[in-house]
DNA sequence: CACCCGATGTTGAAACTGTCAACATTGAGC
DNA sequence: GCTCAATGTTGACAGTTTCAACATCGGGTG
């Protein structure tokens, strides 16, 4: 029997094997830790492979933030549909699944928003997919006001409100402020009760 | 006249002046352009001196962000001495002197919270610093606990909340997710108006 | 007062990193 | 069947963190 993968001199799909290894590699070392050099080692090419895919470290890395983002959006998405009637159950599933995303993939999170420098060069689809992910949620909100909630509010400031809110919570908990490591599940209880009182602010 | 300041070979304040040169650097390189190698120049000693002072590179940030968490805690402390009688009041210029720090040190910001590894080993006096940061929040909120507001709510849960709010909105102006650069003043404004909003929510 | 030793700074080098230029190999379309 | 653009490789350069070995100083002890 011949081996079952025989070396190919072209891989096929770096670019998505890049992205993978190196997400790997990041859950597990750090993102201090993740090295250009490695990643390539990891899918199986040379050192200078990943320039073919990327311009530079920065870009592989915008790419991973990317993927983030995209999860993200699809996250609010998913209530959307899960709750088709009830807005203020989608507002509230949107913010726990973006709380779970960060707490299951810090290092990821840390990418997508420690790694950008304030005055990083800006990456046209990654800045696509932050605002796809920041529409879904204003969609959310748009269906509460259809409803009749939120009354007499800026559409945009219930999105930034609701956005600072898990940003800030997410952030805090995944990188171990509020207080040493809590587990899952306090964690979301603690967003359960963090986002009744918002919500309450937010009825008028 | 002689010369004003003779070189000697021991600089008195080292670790002081790298910690300056550092931030200086910082801000006008951003953190990918820090290199131990250059603070050292800039502070006019040898490449390897910083060595006698912090164990690695990552202790010399830790450093920077100690420093930014006490103006932190040190904001939370003058707005509780200059409103001694409004714990409302406390809570609000606290809240903004945040803001404030974090949209002029954004890279300063960015060490102190993008920076921190998830599994990073634990700095003692960092953590010290951002222990007392976020007991000086807490102080504020035990005034106003004091004088009836916040009434059948958790302390705790209270702090968490409202520094998960702040914290959240910094970081998003501060690094532009909010709609490409929110003008300084713009950026009050709209704080201001959430902050609101999540008073109402905290107020029963 | 002289000395001496721990703290502080320097030099030199090892190992690693991002990035580029020059070259090799391939497969898709004429 | 050929060619050429896309993709991958090799080798090198400059810059980084970090360490070990050495130099220099200043404050406490005899």
């Amino acid at each position: 029997m011949p081996q079952t993968t025989k070396p190919r001199y072209h891989h096929g799909d770096l670019r998505n094997a890049l992205i993978a290894a190196a997400v790997r590699i990041l859950k597990d070392r750090g993102i201090a830790g993740l090295s250009l050099r490695e990643v390539a080692a990891a899918a199986g090419v040379s050192h200078a492979a990943p320039y073919r895919h990327f311009p530079d470290k920065q870009a592989l890395l915008n790419a991973i933030a990317a993927q983030g983002h995209e999860r993200l959006r699809d996250g609010c998405r998913a209530a959307q549909r899960d709750w088709p009637r009830d807005p203020k159950r989608q507002w509230i599933e949107a913010g726990m699944h973006y709380l779970r995303f960060v707490l299951d993939n810090p290092e990821v999170a840390q990418v997508m928003f420690g790694g950008a420098a304030p005055n990083a060069a800006p990456d046209a689809t990654l800045e696509q997919a932050i605002a796809e992910a920041v529409a879904a949620l204003a969609d959310i909100v748009d269906n509460g006001k259809s409803a009749g909630l939120y009354r007499g509010r800026n559409s945009r400031d219930i999105v930034l409100t609701s956005l600072s809110t898990v940003h800030g919570l997410s952030l805090l908990i995944g990188s171990g402020f509020a207080g040493r490591r809590l587990s899952h599940g306090r964690a979301r209880a603690l967003a359960q009760r963090i986002a009744e009182t918002l919500w309450r602010g937010l009825s008028d």
